[in-house]
DNA sequence: CGCCGGTTCAAACGGTTGTTTGAAGTCTAG
DNA sequence: CTAGACTTCAAACAACCGTTTGAACCGGCG
């Protein structure tokens, strides 16, 4: 009667707390929910993580591993091209969170926790992101940097940390924006990304 | 040898439940933590406000009654304008909210509380600030449709949700950049809100 | 078989959580 | 000066927190 589970205790730990951290936070989901909800023995967090804050990390690394990967892909692919745009870099950079917002387990639910370590504003967890994951939106700005030549580095960090915002925001569907009914999640988060270009793009050349 | 505070308990325990709300969120701050920080006793918090949520309600209120009747009054002066431009609304909306960034008094830390707001997706908190809020912004929707009579309707929902989505990020400081060295907070914001306005504005505008 | 590293388990650890209680203090109106 | 409403207080409540423990279980190798 008992059936034997399709993923590995620690796959199911990573899964269940990406959605609870996305559904009450860091702190407003405890071990106990988690373990609950990935039917699996309390202790098993400490044997396999060592902590909460460990596991925390490990939900990060486990998508933005090859999130980061994707992305930088992209970008070197649009800066081969002979004529890139400002379009194409920001695809690069959206596109590989828009597939990982349409994998079939939990990555939709990964771009809202994403979202909320940028609330986090001090601590731990900003300071793991920047250290392993910074130098893709270094990357990024380099190429923006490239493409957008008569902006002052000054004035192009600005306008970059908006964009970042809006990204931020809108790939975490924070916004009020409900998909239509009979619409597919795909068909919506293609709509959205193809809107977020038109956007930051526009916001980027502003003047 | 026992100073008299300046304050009520009520406003104390307001003033640092916002301060640890924006640093460590709702879950993360404890009722003793806030308490503590505002010199009050334990029991005061259930006596003045009920319950935690009930707090963190207040914590809300205090400051949106305002923000949001400002932000109307600014947006009915520029709608009596003879030809307002999108800047002017995009102006309504910004400098309200940061004027109360520059408050003497946790005005920069509350935008901080108000982002991680859109953070809780679901429950209490998100329908407490529709419910009581949502008024604010159909309004501005209203003005920025008359000025962008080119785009449908749900063209425009899209460009408003990723501009929101922008302006939250960017007013909670959650971004890379920093101050420079030397230069006031309140030169700091003023510049944020330029740019912002100016993003923003071309971004609404695309194409 | 017996052993052993890897994994799971129930139970307990000390500490913290939001909330309640009833007594003590404070202030004003009569 | 006292009665009574309002506010503060220390203490306790049950529930929950992250973490640790040591025994039980498991598969494969000798």
């Amino acid at each position: 009667m008992q059936e034997t589970p399709l993923f590995s205790t620690r796959q199911r730990i990573l899964g269940a707390a990406e959605e609870l951290f996305a559904e009450r936070g860091f702190a407003g989901a405890s071990l106990r929910q988690v373990t609950a909800a990935a039917h699996v023995n309390l202790a098993a967090v400490n044997y396999h993580f060592g902590s909460k804050d460990n596991l925390i990390e490990e939900v990060f690394r486990r998508r933005l591993d090859e999130l980061s990967r994707r992305r930088l892909e992209r970008l070197a692919e649009v800066d081969a091209l002979p004529d890139p745009s400002l379009e194409d870099v920001l695809d690069a950079f959206i596109t590989p969170a828009l597939e990982l917002s349409l994998d079939r387990r939990g990555g939709a639910v990964f771009m809202r926790v994403l979202a909320r370590a940028f609330a986090e504003h001090n601590g731990r967890l900003r300071k793991f992101l920047s250290d392993n994951y910074g130098y893709v939106l270094k990357d990024f700005a380099a190429a923006f940097a490239r493409l957008l030549p008569q902006l002052d580095k000054e004035e192009l960090y600005w306008r970059l940390d908006i964009a970042v915002g809006a990204l931020t925001y809108a790939m975490a569907d924070f916004g009020m924006i409900q998909r239509r009914v009979g619409e597919s999640e795909r068909s919506h988060r293609e709509r959205m990304a193809q809107h977020l270009i038109h956007f930051t793009a526009a916001g980027l050349r502003a003047e």
